[in-house]
DNA sequence: GTGGTCTAGACCACA
DNA sequence: GTGGTCTAGACCACG
């Protein structure tokens, strides 16, 4: 896998990388229990330095994405949460909210949000059980 | 109008400042011509340092929500957004594939992100005109 | 590259910062990609303070003429204008009036006004593409 | 005569009222020794501090546009400029290349900017001896 | 009174 | 090392 790395972006390379793996999982492309290349490949591709490879893996094993196994390498993880139900819905009501006030502020209407969020949705690989209390606690 | 700020939030203060203007504005709390508390009077109610202040409302006067004006405060500026529609679009979209993909990895189904969404739109006022009417979702 | 501070000056000493990089820009002394001394480099050169210079590179990010990346440094963007025509024209002429009004008490004629801008736009390196090529003056 | 104040304007409004007296002047709607409304009567009519106009009737004098005489009222001065020729050559150059640097940064080509300045002075009622030795000293 | 600018010095996040 | 944020306190310009 080949990261796309922005150096005119506003945001931090590390998390362009976080945010690359995590659309390759949610589109599909990456599947659990695939492995990530080591850091210091990935680094030398994206031309990057290794430290901020591992502050994007450590980002990752965080929000549980991936598992980083001592020896072995990263691997994309089995979809999980240990966020209660509750954490989790204000995380996404929280993201609503800002989405479209902020939508509101660049003169949007309310259909041009749902257009939006709709074309966004149709490139996500959901899995086959579509309800929200699939994942943990 | 007060402010409620979170010293230990991961987002700076003045973003938050930033933000809870945006929202107002956006909700119809704030409208055009509304003067805002003095710097001096928002830093002492949010206890932050004045200067924290003033970065906030630089910002939003950067993102055309207020206008600043020596000598007379504050105000919210009439909505007018001199960006193109293709730049204004490309952030649209930017921020709606970046929830879904977040949404995504919490575990929560297109309905849920559907369903949040129409929650967060309820709470706006739109502007009369209700521009272009796509099909959606 | 070096700064030149006048404190003295009526003009704030972040706006000189700001039109030194614009000039130098426009000039051609410095392209896109070019990146800048580091803050404290500047605000040792000018002997002015750090957060003034930080001032002053908000306001040129601000205006897309640079990019600031935490960790890297800032550096010259490429050329592009997010804002629709009409708000772009309309400064244009704006700038424009001021500048012939405040001419025409200075004394000067239109002639002159012509020859200093004519004089002015020599020193510009303009985009190898000349877009509008109206006729004028 | 009236003043139109832009309350949501980004410059003072005393320097809105100066340069309203200019461009009348530049555009030959006032003439040498018309008399300006009382303060009291500019203040009224604008809805603004007398103090505010008081403050832009002195930048005018400062810059010979008018004259204050006690108990008379202000009156439009012949044009006049105790500068140097040198130091108004300076001043003019330096508002070309302002003009010019923010121009390019806008994405405007030269014949633009000529375009531009050339319909701004087609506004201007140029004194009849064209000449940029007709200024004092 | 309002906001605008500048200084000095601290601590944190990113590469 | 880089920039990002925040505090504290000063002085000036505008209404």
């Amino acid at each position: 896998m080949l990261f796309r790395i922005d150096p005119l972006a506003s945001n931090p390379v590390f998390e362009q990388i976080v945010f690359q793996v995590k659309t390759a999982v949610a589109r599909g492309v990456l599947r659990a229990g695939d492995k990530l290349p080591s850091v210091r490949d990935i680094a030398k591709d994206a031309a990057i330095n290794p430290n901020t490879v591992v502050r994007a893996l450590e980002a990752l094993e965080r929000d549980r994405v991936i598992v980083r196994r001592q020896g072995a390498g990263c691997f994309i993880a089995p979809q999980s949460s240990d966020l209660t139900v509750k954490a989790r819905r204000a995380q996404l009501d929280a993201m609503a909210v800002r989405m479209v006030t902020e939508a509101f502020h660049l003169g949007f209407s309310a259909a041009d949000v749902r257009s939006s969020i709709g074309d966004a949705l149709d490139q996500i690989r959901f899995p086959s059980s579509p309800s929200s209390k699939r994942a943990s606690s």
